[in-house]
DNA sequence: GCCACGGATGAAACTTACTTTCATGAAGCG
DNA sequence: CGCTTCATGAAAGTAAGTTTCATCCGTGGC
């Protein structure tokens, strides 16, 4: 006699739990044991060896196994890690409370956190979405020839403008950053034809950086804005608008996903540029990580 | 000061995948050709037994069961299972040449659009997961209750550390930060006990910054380190560590997602501490945003 | 340059887990 | 009542995982 294949699961596209629920009525008494255990628990049977879960379902190994081959698995192992995997993309939605985007006054850390991480996430999320990339090639274009690059930015923004500056630096443009408006308007009066400045601000309100940027313009400079609101009046004196997407809640006032949507942006500036010179800029950038190198400790492996 | 018992990251309830290649530098070479396999490929890891692993990884099984228990699990098929799960839980990205992290050299700008904001959404969230809510409450508990705060950064991790000294001033907490390590020194010596030190380093590896650190710790200043490397050198003279996640890679030295993921770490903190006394918080954030008012154009509110 | 030391490593011994085989006994059936 | 079938677990057998230990290699002291 052939080995009867009794059930010829070869595969079980939806979910291993519901294919053996389904052919439970179909096992033998014992193996029906060790299937509603697996079924009330899979993750915790994944945990259980399968001398344990024997004992568990008062039967012995080998019907562990001949359970295992009768829903289509070839031994425990195989399904154990099914099992596991099952379990996991059972995923709950993380807390509704969550979703919101404000903290709630009672929250704890560990809702903070997640609040947080899920607003900052998504405000990086949706403003990739929603780059323009012909614009930003365009951006790029013209950062890549520009004689000189002006990074404008005020408050929260400046931290950001001051980054983008450094990366640019870092990978041979001339860039400039200033933290005052006097010598911002110094600098960008002397800004010409060829040359590019960029503008951050979160509200596209800031009158200092607007007013920065408009001089720019007016001396022939291309001009870029990177804002979260489209229509702001920063817009209106750039040449370029990049926007970004963040929601930003009342009580985070300090501007926090925004924050971190402009960073994204500006990463992306700067890879962009990068791109541009692929040889020359990995030069750079491993030229100016040895400089910082003896400013390391344990240069090898960590710590055992 | 005695070296008081730190209290790190013991669980990694988020990412083992994540955990793993953050402890992956101070694995022992072998250790780490384990590592980069699991890391690459968990299902795939997840499929084979300890042999096959250990043969695809160069090395024996005993190597394996030592990686097995420095990352915090019990044995193979403990790892086996965890490993299925978190592949399990995996979304597939939208785009496979984005999984990498690194840029190809030909993509155009929307591809690196997609990659550097998945890599960076990804990071945000891994952080999220794997940070300690009990150890932030205890940062946060002394965070404010601190006479003085200061921060310590260099480089990518300076304009972070400058970020979160600019909140916590913002909501009335005395903190500092300087860019200068002669003048940082300075200021560590000035620490006593009952003020906090808060040293922002990724790689944890910031001679100056674990320097300063030190001084503080001396003087008998809380220290708290901030790294994406749980056993980088900066966690040796840190009272709390906490971790980012971010795996940067080798193309984006610019340090990108890492500081993302150290800007939501300090979001958090910053709003952990605002949340301990809200009242005071809102009038603190009301009052300084309208001291600003006046540099902004356009009155009315905006929205996205 | 030599030696002691400590960590990293794999071979082999060992243990545990998994799988197969086989004897038993209960139920069905002529 | 005896034969067959099948479920079942005990026990044997095999494979997987774990521990032990000797070796090797790099480091730092003398």
């Amino acid at each position: 006699m052939a080995k009867s294949p009794k059930i010829s699961a070869s595969h079980e596209p939806g979910g291993l739990i519901v294919h053996i629920s389904g052919l439970l009525p179909s096992l033998s008494p014992a193996e029906q044991r060790v299937a509603r255990l697996v079924v009330a628990d899979p993750a915790d049977a994944a945990r259980r060896t399968i001398t344990d879960l024997a004992t568990a379902a008062e039967t012995s190994e080998a019907t562990v196994i001949r359970f295992c081959r009768s829903v289509g698995m070839d031994g425990y192992p195989q399904l154990r890690i099914r099992l596991a995997a099952e379990a996991a993309r059972r995923v709950e939605p993380p807390d509704a409370r969550v979703v919101g985007g404000d903290i709630p006054p009672g929250a704890d850390l560990a809702q903070i956190i997640a609040t947080i991480a899920f607003n900052d996430a998504r405000a990086v999320e949706e403003t990739a979405e929603q780059l323009d990339p012909a614009v930003c090639e365009q951006v790029v274009e013209a950062i890549g020839n520009a004689g000189r690059i002006d990074v404008y930015g005020a408050g929260a923004s400046g931290f950001v403008a001051s980054d983008f500056q450094q990366k640019l630096h870092r990978i041979g443009r001339t860039a400039f950053y200033f933290p005052d408006v006097h010598t911002a308007l110094t600098s960008a009066a002397l800004l010409g034809r060829g040359d590019v400045a960029v503008g951050i601000s979160h509200t596209g309100t800031t009158s200092d950086v607007i007013e920065v940027l408009e001089q720019a313009r007016g001396r022939g400079a291309v001009t870029v804005a990177l804002t979260n609101f489209p229509r702001s009046p920063i817009t209106e004196v750039a040449d370029f608008v990049l926007t970004t997407a963040a929601r930003e809640t009342t009580y985070r006032s300090g501007a926090m996903a925004s924050r971190l949507a402009q960073l994204t942006v500006v990463d992306c500036l700067f890879v962009g540029v990068a791109a541009r010179n692929r040889a020359r800029t990995k030069k750079a950038l491993e030229v100016t990580a040895e400089a910082v190198q003896s400013h390391r400790v344990g240069s090898g492996r960590r710590r055992a």
